[in-house]
Parts: C-alpha cells; structure tokens; sequence
DNA sequence: ATAATCCCGAGTTGCAAACTCGGGATTTGT
DNA sequence: ACAAATCCCGAGTTTGCAACTCGGGATTAT
C-alpha cells in the first residue's frame, strides 16, 4: 500500500513548480536539486506530466517547465493518473475479468470502499493546499 | 497503491475461515485449493495470522486452522496489520525522521489524509461483512 | 507405523520499479 | 556562427524485494 517514488516525486516536483510560479521556468536540473530528485528520472516523469498538459516546457537556453495552470485548480488526482496511469487498488475492482472469481468476490466490497476513499482524497485535494506555509494546513486535515 | 498479494490472500484466506466456520479445522491445503493461493506461501502467511492470534492451529492430522473469534468481532485493519506490519502510504507520514525533509514537508498533508482514509475503511470494515451470500451487501457501500 | 498435518528458518527466483545512457532538437547568449 | 544550456526520447541496465520454494522437524489421528 506504498506509494511509488514515481508518485512521489511527481507530486514533489508538481509542488515545487507551484512554489516558484511566476520565477520563471525551472529547469529539470533546479527542480531535481531542490527536490532531491535523480535528475534523469525526473526528466522522464515530467515528460509524462507534460504530455497530460499539467506543465509547460520552454525550450532551449534558460528553458524549463511552468504549472499549465493555477495550483488552485490541479487535483492530486490529475497528477497521479498523469503518472501512475490511475490508483487502483486492485485489478479485480477495476475489471471484473481481471478476476477468476469474477461477481462471486466477496472482498470485492472492500476493494471498493478503499478505491473510493482514496480517490476520494485525491479528487479533493489540491495542489494549492500543498505549498510550503500554507498557514491554515492544520484545519484542513 | 496496489495491495501486495501477501494482504489478498490474507484476506481470502480469511474470508474462506469465515466460511468455513463451525465446519471443524481447515487445512492449508484446503483453503489453498479453494482460494487459490500457493500452498506453501499460504503456510507462511497463515503463520503470522496464528501469531497474531487471529486464527487458532489444531496440529496432527485432520488438523489445521480456524477464526479465533467470530467474523463480526475481527477488523480487517487487524488482519493487514498481522500480515504487513502497519498499512502506510509512505513513511514520511509515520515518523518525521524518515523524511530528510522534516517537518518542513508540505505534502505530509496528503500522506496524512490518505492514510487516515484508508484506516478508516479498514478499521470499519468487519470480516462478516465479506463473506459470500451476504445480501446486504450493496446498501453498505 | 504411517500418513496427514502444523511449524519454521533458509533459501531461490523473477520481475517491475528505479534509474542511466546516448544522442538529437531547440533556443539563448556572446 | 558557435558554444552552452536546455528539452526530448527511445533504449538500455541495475537492483531490491515480493513472491514463492525447500527440507526437515514436531504433533496427532487411525
């Protein structure tokens, strides 16, 4: 029940891009400093976060990436299908092929009470209320 | 955000006792044939339910396992506890040590949510609830 | 006795996630 | 015009760990 470090680092990447909006375009290299990131891995994940048109790219010299929009308006949720592909708990909720057992999963009714939970937070929050002193964190626990 | 497979077939395996209850001791053959799970990993698994005094042994032949208890009093935060060690997101949320961020991570918010959520469903969601021919099933979604 | 089971510490295997590499395309600064 | 800094991307390679196996001892029913 881990999320990977592809998520991870997405959602840290995504919040330092909220962070400096309006600095300009962060490079891959600055982000990935920051951050703590292996820089050529991050450079893969933001391809995937580009191609979702959660972030722009600059090209060339003093190039680098900026949030598509405001942070206000990116759900976690966007940025982990971006990545992930969606969060499924398990196939078998996803696909009912998926599964052998087919209807007759009797647990299938837990799969679907933590699919729903977890999407549930991850359709609320958004990456505004991520950002370094966001001073009312504590409220919206 | 998957479930590994150790806490599927935990859980399978659990359901199956509930099933099975009152039927007499069910060898990990048995319940491995009917759910499908590899006989000798069950054995290893079914080890940390014992432990966990979530199931009984009865040893020799025509021996095996039974629910300690009745499927209405076990959690199923309690069986992926026996079996994981703790269900977290990541371990940041768990102890700020294991984070070099410290306290200054802005995401811990979404790790505490997500984490809080998924205990939540666990925690509420009862064995009996899972066992098959339960028809009540849908309202309790 | 024999067979069926639980019990358990050590393996081994496989595979997907994590990370690297090489090199091309684009733009800026000088 | 050229060098340098970036994005871009398809193919690698590495590696950690979950998943699964093995061998053999202890216990009990028939």
């Amino acid at each position: 029940m881990k999320l990977s470090s592809r998520s991870l680092y997405a959602i840290h990447a995504m919040v330092d891009l909220a962070e400096q909006r309006g600095l300009g375009p962060q490079s891959v290299k600055a982000i990935a400093a920051r951050q703590n990131i292996p820089e050529q891995y991050l450079e893969q994940l933001i391809g995937s976060l580009r191609k979702a048109k959660l972030v722009e790219s600059v090209r060339g010299m003093n190039g680098g990436y900026e949030l598509a929009g405001g942070p206000e308006e990116i759900r976690v949720s966007e940025v982990l299908e971006a990545i992930e592909g969606g969060v499924r708990v398990t196939e078998c909720a996803l696909s009912k092929d998926a599964c052998a057992r087919g209807e007759n999963c009797a647990p299938r009714l837990l799969w679907e009470r933590l699919n729903r939970a977890i999407e549930n937070v991850l359709h609320e929050t958004m990456l505004s209320e991520l950002v370094q002193n966001n001073t009312i964190q504590e409220e919206l626990l």
